[in-house]
DNA sequence: CATGAACCTTGACATCATGTGAAGGTCAAG
DNA sequence: CTTGACCTTCACATGATGTCAAGGTTCATG
């Protein structure tokens, strides 16, 4: 397979492809005599998992990391299920940070007027620190 | 006021108080003699508005338009509330797409027995999609 | 007055994942 | 052989921010 099937096939870009090799994250595939990247269908399982991992969030690192316990045949579960409590909790928290800002703007909102007079809290809360 | 003590002040960084001026957020201030910057109280209350702003989430894009907003005595509360509404809209987004993250995510590790075995519905799950 | 600490200046490079574009080689169908 | 759709590498851009370096300034203290 060239790179725009692998790409098609894991929902992968072609330029992401060729970044996770550049770093290391995927192994290099075979080239053709051309210089073409020939991938292989184990090749189209681990873009595959990376798609997916990244579909979940996981930062590159947590990637990498879980990449390798997937290859590693005697990892524990738990190990596995470690990172994803801590992504767990990243996700938790950026959640919170979130609803913090929405539930802030939306009382702001709330109490304006929005109509054509210029008078408006949410401006002035943010010029009165 | 030199450039720290607006820092202190506003809780930017001097650094991003040079940024903003580079991108033309902020009008460039006056100079002493020896090229020091010199802020006037007026600018530490547009530095304390974008912090602010930040705080809550908004773009810079946004930013530069609550700043016009914010001077421009004839505005109408209603430009305000409807950038207000946008962005609460782009958060609410972002919250409910960190959910559906986090509930997957969280679904898989509650099936995961997390023990010495290598079998994993977490891993399982990113490996069949 | 001289020295040193603490400030200031500009400029450059790094981050991270991703896009875009250019310049040029390859392949397959017409 | 030509054309179009691929492929290659390389480089630059994003956005907000940090950091480092090289050099000038200011001020307090010896």
């Amino acid at each position: 397979m060239n790179i725009s099937q692998v790409a098609q096939a894991s929902g992968l870009s072609a330029r992401m492809i060729r970044h996770y090799e550049s770093i290391e994250l995927l192994p290099a595939p075979t080239r053709s005599e051309s210089g073409y990247r020939q991938y292989s269908q184990r090749d189209l399982h681990n873009l595959r998992f990376i798609h997916s991992a990244r579909q979940l969030g996981f930062s590159m690192e947590q990637v990498a990391q879980l990449l390798a316990l997937w290859q590693d045949r005697s990892r524990s579960s738990s190990e596995v299920k470690l990172l994803a409590q801590q992504h767990l909790q990243e996700l938790e928290q950026k959640i919170v940070d979130l609803q913090a800002m929405r539930d802030t703007l939306a009382e702001l909102a709330r109490s304006c007027q929005g109509d054509d007079r210029p008078d408006c809290p949410i401006i002035n809360s943010l010029a009165t620190p």
